[in-house]
RNA sequence: GCCCUCGUAGCUCAGUCGGAUAGAGCACAGGAUUCCUAAUCCUGGGGCCGCAGGUUCGAAUCCUGCCGGGGGCACCA
């Protein structure tokens, strides 16, 4: 809706522009706000602030020529009242009609409603979660599942052309590793003396891994070599580890439409060729038996090692040629979302891609700080090492899918996160999943009364929406047209959390609406109308719980 | 030591491209239900936006320095 009014303005400014007042060329798009407070009209906007050394005179003065023309402009369709205030702001209130206008537009449009073409059918990849198939999925993944996800969705919605893809490391050390301390359990339970390997993983998922590969197996694997016996050890464990974390995804509703093997980089040579292509462009350099990438030159603390001095790879030389592959499937940008300990890579990593070629802007890294389990108030200690860890199973079946994805969504991925157990089980008004769900029972409530007692929903524009006069009434419209804004908003920035707070306020609204007005009264029009606005409601907070990747429940 | 990041109400945090009197939830205090779900609503107190400079008509927001929390600094994965 924001959009017609865009135009206006844009439209007044030429004409200005016409009568010698400013430059066209000086003319940018204008910024348009939801004014938060009332008494500014409803929309707000600072361009004659903005212009004001571009132009002769003061802003106050600029700001009355150009409302003027934007009334003129406008010729009373949408606008009421233009008012110049403070330094130079320019408050717009909009007509009843326009209002109307935009619940129509949510009810017609539906659940496509807040849905844009800014993206422009852009190829965007998310790249998310990737944990190593080494050990269960723990709760900072399940942030980063949560977020990579909803940021997808959020992508989509605002005209991307997205893809999800899960990065497996299944070519390193430490799957090797795993080995290892899968083959010690299992040579344990036939009574063997072992040192358990330096490093190795201790959780108690090992030992059931030993377990099922002696009952399947018996003691096969006792008699052979022990380096072949590790790599089959190896292989059998993390395949069944990726196998778990994938069914974990699936239940938390999270789903990837690629899952990329590490290892199929070093079988297509595509790792040679990346470190070929970043020497032929003049990055790399040899020094002390190693193979260096000159990373310093794009802003890189240190140059990097990719070729060790004993002729093994770095982990980080696939990574270059995964971000390689990445950009050679045609995707325009590309998003990572990292654990917050990786922050010491995202500049080589900047860094390779400028060497492949790319814009340092083309690879985006969203950094997932950690979460910090409460229970009883208290923070659950956690240690990966030491296998210590609450699994995103266990919170999952603890507090419920819906709990846990909206809890982690509602803070920036670069701020810490605390998820208090409890009050993520609680149903009460403390706890906001509950309370955003409630309000979407709510209004589904009142409609599966409405059509108990033969009142069936209205089409569009069977509603007399200009009955909506009630202050309550236009506070909910104003949130159902800031809708499309907030899903753009959040693709632009990579903030899904906004939708978490839009979802918190619109729901207050709606509460407190429903608190002191009735929907269904006796004034058969008017009940039309307002069964219009909720079911508007409804679309809104549907949309934006869907795109969360939480359920928007029709009773409670 | 160097780099990144955060610092906003008692607590947890929002704060859009730099805008008008800095917002919300929790906690605390008080109140609300003959009627569509009380999993709800209303009212109230609460602030040196870490500190100091700078840029600007205007700074929580941008720049510099300092203080404090967190993270990162491998020929580890």
């Amino acid at each position: 809706m924001k959009a017609t009014l865009t135009g206006i303005i844009t439209e007044a400014l030429h004409s200005v522009a016409a009568d010698g007042l400013l430059q066209e060329s000086d003319i940018t798009v204008p910024f348009i706000e939801l004014t938060r407070d009332r008494k500014f009209g409803d929309y707000a906007t600072n361009v004659a602030m903005v212009l004001a050394s571009h132009i002769n005179g003061n802003p106050r003065q600029f700001a009355q020529a150009l409302a003027d023309r934007i009334l003129e402009t406008d010729n009373g369709e949408n606008i009421d009242k233009v008012e110049i205030a403070g330094p130079g702001f320019i408050n717009i209130t909009m007509s009843g009609d326009y209002w109307v206008k935009a619940v129509r537009r949510v009810l017609t449009e539906g659940s496509r409603y807040a849905d844009s073409n800014t993206g422009q059918g852009k190829r965007v990849q998310v790249e998310f979660v990737s944990a190593n198939p080494t050990g269960p999925l723990h709760v900072g993944h399940g942030r980063g599942a949560a977020m990579g996800d909803a940021l997808a969705n959020v992508l989509e919605a605002a005209g991307f052309d997205v893809q999800r893809e899960y990065y497996i490391n299944d070519a390193g050390n430490q799957i090797e590793n795993l080995g290892q301390s899968v083959y010690a359990r299992y040579l344990e339970l036939f009574g063997n003396q072992v040192d358990f390997p330096e490093g190795g993983y201790q959780g108690d998922y090992i030992k059931e891994i030993a377990d099922d590969l002696k009952a399947t197996l018996g003691d096969r694997h006792l008699h052979k070599s022990h380096d072949s016996v590790v790599q089959e050890i190896s292989e059998y464990a993390s395949h069944r580890i990726l196998a778990d974390i994938k069914e974990d995804l699936e239940q938390f509703g999270v789903r990837f439409d690629r899952w990329f093997s590490e290892k199929s980089l070093f079988d297509g040579n595509e790792v040679k060729q990346a470190l070929e292509e970043m020497e032929s462009r003049g990055h790399i350099y040899r020094e002390d038996d190693a193979v260096w990438f000159r990373s310093t030159r794009m802003d890189d603390d240190k140059d990097r090692v990719v070729i060790k001095a004993d002729g093994s790879l770095t982990y980080f030389a696939s990574d270059v040629a995964y971000h390689r592959n990445k950009f050679n499937r045609g995707f325009e940008r590309v998003i990572n979302i990292w654990g917050a300990d990786h922050h010491g890579y995202v500049d080589r990593m900047k860094a390779a891609v400028v060497a492949l070629g790319k814009q340092k802007e083309d690879l985006q890294i969203l950094l997932v700080q950690f979460v910090n389990l409460l229970r009883h108030g208290k923070p659950v200690a956690m240690s990966t090492r030491a296998g210590e860890f609450v699994t995103l199973r266990e919170v999952r079946e603890e507090v419920g899918r819906d709990a846990a994805r909206f809890i982690f969504l509602t803070r920036k991925a670069d701020s810490k996160l605390d998820f208090d157990l409890d009050l993520a089980k609680e149903r009460s008004n403390d706890n906001p999943v509950f309370y955003v769900q409630y309000a979407h029972a709510r209004i589904c409530s009142i409609i599966r009364n409405a059509e108990q007692t033969g009142i069936s929903l209205p089409e569009p524009e069977d509603a007399d929406l200009a009955m909506l006069v009630l202050p309550e009434e236009k506070e909910l419209i104003r949130h159902l047209a800031a809708l499309p804004d907030v899903v753009d908003g959040a693709a632009l920035a990579l903030e899904p959390h906004r939708l978490t707070n839009y979802l918190r306020d619109i729901s207050t609204t709606l509460h407190n609406y429903y608190y002191h007005h009735r929907v269904l009264t006796d004034d058969a029009d008017l009940t039309t109308a307002r069964l219009a606005l909720v079911t508007a409601v409804r679309i809104a907070v549907r949309k934006a719980l869907t795109l969360l990747g939480v359920t928007a429940p029709e009773r409670m």
